[in-house]
DNA sequence: CTGTTAGCGCATTCAC
DNA sequence: GTGAATGCGCTAACAG
């Protein structure tokens, strides 16, 4: 069913169909309605992909993620779909997965759909010293003209808005809060190697640094490469007995995220340790269910959700021409329970 | 960029382009190395959705679910999405919400973006007797020549196939397993009305009917519609301490979904019950937290993993003209842990 | 007010 | 082997 076949049946041309679908002035009232009437008539949809080739606009936004299933990402997508469908857009998400190459087939994949915009969740779509830079070229040469939005990364491009939560600072801030809690011997427990990883390691010896200078930095990184919840937990629940043989006079174990530490709580129960008595255990994410465990996780909240949805309005600005800011900064905030 | 462009560059025509782009035959060797080469330097990417409007293709295939944010369902659509896309399919998610209207408009919406597929994951996508049509009529009249396949629904439709998960044979089994677990009085806590929770619902009153005839049936439906985990855990918190006091002997709780029954056991710490001691919990889903609380939930798993696979499948078969079966029933199973 | 024409980017006849 | 012409479904500029 084509705008063709509802002019031939009206007796008008498919301009005129064009016009009243548009809702475009300068149509008799007498035409308009029987028009309309055809149209509902056969159940006429527009092909909004025709539409898109001539009006060259497809109305499509990316979203790259690296894992759905992680729960602050899901909750991050939910939010930027919403947000976007509501200004008419759809989105397309993508779950990369960590390898380069697979991040790359689907920037391609975005420019081929002709997206006008991307959103990219996670430090690992931004740049670091350390990269050759090949992703940032790609993205550049793919796609060069579409506004993108990063969150928790950097990329240096005209085109690239980023937003990002300081966890760096936010760490930081977490060892300070141990302390205060009297904790003595603070270990880090860390895993798969990305940006944001690093940023909270940092934080984590810059924070020791400077609230306990004399007390040794004990870290720990797990190994293995998924991300995935089930993956991460099981990941803390072997750290967390690694580390009470390395670090035996351990009283606290901060963790790169909330799955690690549910985890590493699993750990620390399944050899005799008490929680927060002998040691205290600190997560980052504010994931729903570090409420829901016995005892509660006190985590640092990167304020995902708030990232995401700013994420979503820069883009929608950026899409309407109306210059967001380059770079924005979220405070994160530390939620006390019981687990520190 | 376009065809025309690289034509131009190359000294050729668009065919030519177009014929070495889509690798035809009947190219000689020197021209299309020299459009080739063209291609590569300037980067060239074919606009997917121009060769759809030719092709009467779009290689896109939708994704209908309530809420994106329910674990079951992250995990179907990460299945799902991983799939489809290995066969060269692009996936557009939508997250309806509960409300009917939402849902009709994002079938037209699938419609106008011309997706060659469509699958709807959960219950309140299929029909029931006590309906008006309405979501039937409309997704024929929209949607009608397009493959549909419906995880745990059922849709009266030519082009629809459905697999379901045997949800009711599977509660019916859970209180035989309490039963066997001695336990006298199992209540059953349910929320919002969907056709998947009637059938539980139902499952619980005929186990009860075949395996304790004498035993009082006790049934809680927790009010409130919204399905996302946060406000699921709430509902189960609450009905859990409603219950203690409209169903005080009861010494076991069967739940519709593991959130709930999460909650569930939360309520019944605060009121100072003891799980399995008191009561037992039990809940559906297998969700990965329910083995991460402390004691670690008993669930029926409805083999959600197994369902969004089997769909992906089945929707490629239809794609294919393969002809899939038009309905497939998986069963289900009971994980025993420490919860009852 | 309405119809004709052209073109969005691409693949596919059908000639040559 | 290759090019010119045509059409996918739609909107827009230009006539009338």
């Amino acid at each position: 069913m084509t705008i063709y076949d509802i002019a031939k049946q009206a007796g008008v041309s498919a301009s005129t169909v064009s016009r009243v679908i548009n809702r475009k002035p300068g149509i008799s009232e007498a035409t308009r309605r029987k028009v309309q009437k055809l149209l509902e008539e056969n159940n006429y949809t527009p092909d909004v992909t025709a539409r898109g080739l001539v009006m060259q606009s497809s109305w499509t936004v990316g979203i790259l993620i690296e894992d759905i299933r992680v729960s602050l990402h899901t909750d991050s997508v939910y939010i930027i779909e919403q947000e976007l469908m509501e200004h008419g857009y759809t989105c397309i998400t993508l779950s990369t997965g960590r390898s380069l190459e697979k991040k790359l087939d689907f920037i391609r994949l975005l420019e081929q759909r002709r997206v006008e915009g991307v959103i990219m969740i996670g430090s690992m779509f931004g740049e670091e010293e350390n990269t050759d830079g090949r992703f940032r070229r790609e993205v550049a040469s793919h796609l060069g003209t579409t506004p993108i939005v990063l969150v928790n990364g950097e990329l240096k491009l005209p085109n690239v808005w980023c937003i990002i939560s300081d966890e760096e600072r936010g760490t930081e801030e977490s060892v300070a809060y141990l302390i205060r809690k009297q904790r003595k011997r603070i270990s880090y427990l860390t895993d798969v190697d990305t940006p944001s990883n690093h940023l909270k390691r940092r934080g984590y010896f810059s924070g020791c640094m400077k609230y306990a200078p004399d007390m040794p930095t004990q870290l720990y990184q797990a190994p293995g490469s998924d991300t995935n919840p089930t993956d991460s937990v099981a990941r803390g629940r072997e750290a967390a007995k690694e580390m009470c043989r390395l670090f035996p006079d351990t009283d606290a174990i901060l963790c790169s995220t909330d799955m690690m530490a549910i985890g590493c709580m699993q750990g620390l129960k399944d050899i005799g340790k008490n929680i927060p008595g002998d040691i205290a255990v600190m997560g980052v994410d504010n994931a729903l269910f570090g409420q829901l465990l016995q005892p509660t996780l006190t985590t640092l909240d990167n304020k995902m959700s708030e990232c995401s949805r700013n994420a979503a309005r820069m883009l929608l600005d950026a899409l309407d021409g109306r210059e967001p800011s380059r770079k924005i900064i979220i405070p994160t905030e530390i939620i006390e329970r019981d687990s520190a």
